[in-house]
DNA sequence: CCTGTACTTTGAACCGATTCAATCCTACGC
DNA sequence: GCGTAGGATTGAATCGGTTCAAAGTACAGG
């Protein structure tokens, strides 16, 4: 009646020793009934069930087994990035697709500062990591590799060729969206882009900025849209540059300094879709309408973005293949380091069209 | 030369054989290197480097520590829908928040069919599970308390006063939104329920089929709404309920159906916000205008839903304090279980206006 | 020169299972 | 009655660490 607090679960010695029989014995009984006496089987099983023990603990037999069956996801953004970021959120429902099918589990492995996310990736019970390197991706990637699993990396840029890494051609994609624009007719542009590095930047920034961007995909999309519009002899050198947070805040301050402007531009180019959405509610508040007053052209193609009023036109990423190509390569980890850049596609929706007539009163007039 | 794949990694008993301390120092050489004289503690981080010893292997350090620090998530649906389904993802951003902040790990756990399932939750490495009872909660339930580890269920059903959960007060929500609609004057409703039980039924459903539902949820809503319009003297026996999956197809067969009818309703009562918008869309195709043509009220207070065109009006559940509140009955179980019911909003947006005047030629007209 | 104090290290016992070679039975063929 | 094939059990080693009481060591104080 005295219910002590002592009392500890049974374990598979304890059912042991009560059963008369050995441990051996009673891991048969759990893993491979098959090999036991139905009577003995039996009697392990009652003699279980009166102790309360419920099979094999995990812990024990991971230890032994090795296999884990299980993959971390692990970024340096909080945990709740997976849930709220609408590119994460598409990407890692390609990554459980992949996973539920070969039955293996996913763990989420994040922190809140570097220090925790090194402790938290140094003893993360996994098979192997996928990182998504939206941010800090080279410290991450140092980290993973001091646990010596296999690991693939998500949106890293740079070149490294030791590291395995699946990913887009950024700025091909970008150049796709500046080419649309330019092609519609517009003169006057503007860059919505993503984080620069851990946060000096703000507001707007001046192109050797981009140059020295620490993140890739950044850097990459600027250069790709320059690549694109300078094709149209526009002076890149006039577009203007503003490093957001991708939020709403300071998109919207982005949004606010640029069409206070004399010359606003009549064409928007957004790093992500969740930037051009926050954007284009903010230009519709200012009572601008699209894609009459302005063009406005996303990244990614999530469909946050294709649901927005107007639909939002796109650079679109395979995003449920890339979370499904990491899953293969954690699960079937090629020799040697390998990347892969899966094609993207570019997708004409609701939100760009020609500029409006007589909206250029100086631009610079370039042909057609 | 010859990389022999032979070539084990180092383990922590290594390590200290080579540098000819114990295995306790090694040990707290990478645990509690405080403890150690800085000398010896250099020669053997210098000796680990040389084996390629990165660190105690996690596994082992479980079986000793006991606490693994981390949380699993289980749901008998695919482990794609804590990425996209909405309620989900925000109960989900709810616990990641508080499981961030706590420094522990998040392990969703999942499966296509009931055994591996059972495995899977049998197997996770976690300190305790919180149950999504989206479906086959009680089965859910079953599984996981085999493990004897803590748990909380999210959206269960039944009166189990044995296992702790943490939901809402689905009937009175329900009630508020049928109140809401019949008190502006509407008298010809539908509901668009979620599930009943496991796919047996489809399409239009009796009201004994609800009272005989499976899933709670589904049934304590319908009985709100009855309810709500009971008190307005509405004959609820009239209004049809159509059954369906929460995707695109399902709700459109039923708003098919809703609107081919000779008198269709003029206000409609969505179990989930991501049905009301689905059946938004349905009906503006159908050239009906919401609110003026039809009202509708959803359920669960998602992004997704406020962000509809238009707006929508719903029952908003705390769905981020539920995710932190789960958190915390796992990470500090109560002694015994513990119920929690978490009080809900109704939020009055753009989806729900007054009928159209001279639409209902044949209503009961009762009063008011 | 002896003691007491404060650090460092060591040893050995666990943690909870899995594994597999070796042993033990049984029944069967001759 | 005997050798033996084969299935059922057992034992003991292992997996890779953590922990903590006890043993060492060094040094200041008496």
């Amino acid at each position: 009646m005295a219910r002590a607090n002592t009392e500890r679960i049974a374990k598979l010695s304890d059912v042991a020793r009560a059963a008369g029989v050995s441990q051996g014995t009673v891991s048969n009984v759990f893993n491979r009934p098959e090999l036991v006496r139905e009577e003995v089987r039996k009697r392990v099983l009652d003699i279980a069930a009166g102790l309360g023990y419920r099979g094999p603990d995990p812990r024990g037999r991971l230890l032994r087994a090795g296999k884990v069956n299980a993959i971390g996801i692990a970024t340096m953004e909080p945990v709740s990035y997976f849930f709220t970021d609408p590119y994460a959120q598409e990407v890692m429902a390609g990554i459980s697709e992949a996973a539920d099918a070969a039955g293996a589990g996913l763990s989420l492995v994040s922190a809140a500062n570097a220090e925790t996310l090194a402790w938290n990736i140094q003893t993360a019970v996994v098979d192997g990591f996928i990182l998504f390197c939206i941010e800090g991706g080279d410290e991450l990637v140092r980290l993973t590799r001091e646990r010596q699993l296999p690991f693939v990396a998500l949106a890293l840029g740079g070149d490294d060729r030791t590291v395995s890494a699946i990913g887009i051609d950024d700025a091909a994609g970008a150049r796709l969206a500046a080419e649309h624009l330019a092609g519609l007719g517009h003169r006057r542009f503007a860059v919505l882009s993503m984080e620069l590095d851990d946060g000096r930047h703000h507001g707007r920034v001046t192109r050797e900025d981009i140059a020295e961007a620490l993140y890739s995909s950044t850097r990459e999309r600027v250069i790709g849209y320059f690549e694109g519009l300078a094709r149209f002899g526009i002076d890149v050198d006039a577009v203007p540059i503003f490093e957001t947070l991708n939020d709403e805040a300071t998109v919207r301050t982005a949004v606010d300094a640029l069409f206070a402007a004399a010359e606003p531009p009549t064409a928007l180019l957004a790093q992500s879709d969740r930037m051009a959405v926050i954007a284009m509610r903010a230009l519709q508040e200012r009572g601008l309408r699209i894609p009459q007053d302005v063009s406005i052209v996303g990244f990614d193609g999530t469909p946050e973005g294709a649901a927005a009023n107007p639909p939002l036109t796109t650079v679109v990423q395979p995003m449920r293949e890339i979370g499904r190509a990491a899953v293969a390569a954690i699960l079937a980890p090629p020799d040697g380091a390998r990347r892969q850049l899966l094609p993207l596609e570019f997708v004409i929706r609701g939100s760009t069209a020609p500029p409006p007539t007589g909206a250029s009163p100086n631009a610079s007039a370039t042909s057609r």
